[in-house]
RNA sequence: GGCCCGUUCAUCUAUCGGUUAGGAUUCAAGAUUUUCAUUCUUGGCAGACGGGUUCGACUCCCGUACGGGCUACCA
């Protein structure tokens, strides 16, 4: 059987990082097996769509590097249109409701939503233990539902042709056991008594999830249903609906994964923890109209999207040995999805974070130079790649992620905006100023392609000078580059050279007198 | 409330009846770097609880507790 799966999200605005993942374990699946990978667009809520999110979850997708096979923005299979609000337009969803409608397995209801909610407080003031419209409450006289299960066939057939609205909904049977095998949790059984008529088709015409998602993954020939576990407890809604199809012998097989949780342990990771908590939940960045609105996703605070797909890899599932860091290739030879965990996984910022230096110290100068020229580009900064992989290689065990390089080390482009005076202070009283000419002086002899001999020279200089070491090191640091952190010394002025080195120095002194004489 | 799912260090996890319960992240200490970071070494930290089954349970079963999800004409 070949493998077909699919990743189907709404487009309501960003996708999180939750749907990355579940997107993740769809492609690593059908990349094992060599199957298909389809991007279908669940947009049946007319009242939730957001403009600019299907796009988002597209560009989503390709930065992660984990693109569909086909579908919406990945180019047409057999079985497009990919996209639900056009399958709807070719009649593809009332054709199947009709289909059950004839069976007798689904019925027209004509009650509001004031109905509804006078069914519910009723109900409740029973004490009824569930209040749902269901097999227990669609034929009582007393609640008064509008459905066609009560109303006589003349009175349903002239409120429909006199245009009163209407859904359609799922008949479900008293009393039986529904039992799925989820390939992740095993058995998991429910009693129809528990199940609520759903609604198939709604008064718009459209369809909800349950039926646009059975009948296309159906005539899709979805193999692998994987999605989070919020859909288990409408499972057994599903598998009747395919039932009532007549399609469970070519049902397919479900995995529900365990969720993202908040990093506090209260509930699962949503859209509003990244602003919570401070860190970034999505995969890229939100630019909303309304800039309050707007958000930084991995991609904009400079993480390597290979980090970011094998963390979220690990969240939920490991191949069983010590490995960590897996290349996609990697990971797709290793993955099953029997090894998925049952339990929810919290959100580890600090993890993530790892995984990031990990891929940065990984990647070689010339590319880490390579992501960094538009970056350098954008700060006005014109440097040629060569240098720029010589400052990528000083700085990269010193960074986080990418847009911290130019960010921390910008004094190797520009000017010091500010020495540490404290630092600079302490030392430079301690010192003559004769000292430090005789220092600029000495380091106009040094080589300055070898910054291993700059460093013998100078320190043996310091030592003929009866100076310490901590009076001239740090106040050369300083001078270089303003601060106290950074590369090493003799590495920095290599990357200058002996011009631009002097220059600093003199600029830094000159700057450092100024403060002494106050 | 009802239904469904779950439960190994603070966090991500290994263990598929017999282990000194392993690794990683975080944290702490030390070494290196006369900065910072990296790296390395060391340390601390776990089987929710109560019953069974078994020669033997983290592992299987039941119960309790706790956590999570769902309970819309949203997905």
């Amino acid at each position: 059987m070949s493998i077909r799966v699919r990743f189907a999200p709404s487009p309501t605005g960003a996708l999180h990082i939750g749907g990355i993942r579940t997107a993740l374990f769809n492609y690593l699946l059908a990349k094992k097996h060599g199957g298909t990978f389809i991007l279908r667009i669940e947009d049946t809520d007319q009242t939730r769509y957001v403009e600019g999110a299907e796009q988002y979850i597209i560009d989503a997708l390709k930065w992660c590097g984990i693109a569909p096979t086909e579908g919406v923005g990945f180019g047409d299979g057999p079985y497009t249109p990919y996209r639900q609000s056009d399958r709807f337009k070719q009649g593809v969803y009332q054709k199947y409701a009709n289909e059950l409608m004839d069976k007798g397995l689904a019925y027209f209801a004509f009650d509001t939503p004031q109905q509804l909610e006078a069914m519910r407080n009723t109900l409740q003031a029973e004490g009824a233990k569930n209040q749902s419209y269901s097999h227990a409450t669609r034929m009582r006289d007393d609640l008064g539902l509008q459905n066609s299960l009560r109303l006589s066939a003349e009175e349903t057939q002239s409120r429909i042709s006199a245009g009163e609205p209407y859904v359609i909904r799922l008949k479900i049977l008293e009393n039986q056991t529904v039992t799925l095998t989820d390939i992740i949790r095993g058995e998991v059984t429910f009693n129809t008594n528990e199940l609520d008529d759903k609604v198939l088709l709604k008064a718009d015409g459209m369809p909800t999830y349950h039926l646009a998602n059975i009948v296309d993954d159906y005539e899709m020939k979805i193999s692998h249903v994987i999605r989070g576990e919020e859909w288990l407890p409408s499972a057994g809604h599903h598998v009747l609906i395919y039932r009532a199809f007549g399609w469970e012998s070519v049902m397919p097989q479900f995995a529900h994964l365990p969720l993202i949780l908040k990093p506090d342990g209260k509930g699962k990771l949503s859209k509003r923890d990244g602003a919570k908590f401070g860190f970034p939940v999505f995969p890229l960045e939100w630019n909303d109209a309304d800039p309050t609105k707007s958000f930084d996703g991995f991609r904009s605070i400079g993480f390597d999207p290979r980090a970011v797909v094998n963390f979220l890899a690990m969240l939920g599932w490991n191949p069983g040995t010590e490995q960590e860091i897996f290349s996609l290739d990697e990971l797709a030879a290793l993955f099953s999805l029997e090894k998925i965990h049952k339990a929810g996984a919290r959100f580890d910022y600090d993890k993530a974070k790892w995984f990031n230096q990990q891929y940065l110290h990984a990647t070689s100068n010339e590319d880490l130079a390579a992501q960094l020229h538009p970056l350098s580009i954008e700060r006005g900064y014109v440097v040629a790649q060569e240098k720029l992989a010589q400052f990528a290689g000083l700085m990269k065990e010193r960074v986080q992620f990418l847009n911290d390089f130019l960010e921390k080390g910008y004094y190797f482009f520009e000017d010091v905006k500010e020495y540490d005076e404290v630092n600079v202070m302490k030392r430079w009283i301690r010192v003559s100023r004769e000292k430090f000419n005789e220092l600029i002086s000495m380091m106009q002899t040094l080589d300055y392609s070898d910054p291993l001999s700059m460093e013998h020279a100078t320190k043996e200089w310091i030592n003929t000078t009866g100076l310490k070491m901590g009076e001239i090191l740090p106040i050369l640091r300083i001078a270089l580059a303003g601060t106290m952190q950074g590369p090493a010394i003799f590495d920095m002025a290599a990357y200058f050279g002996k011009d631009e080195t002097l220059r600093r120095l003199k600029r830094a002194f000159a700057e450092f007198d100024k403060w002494q004489s106050l």
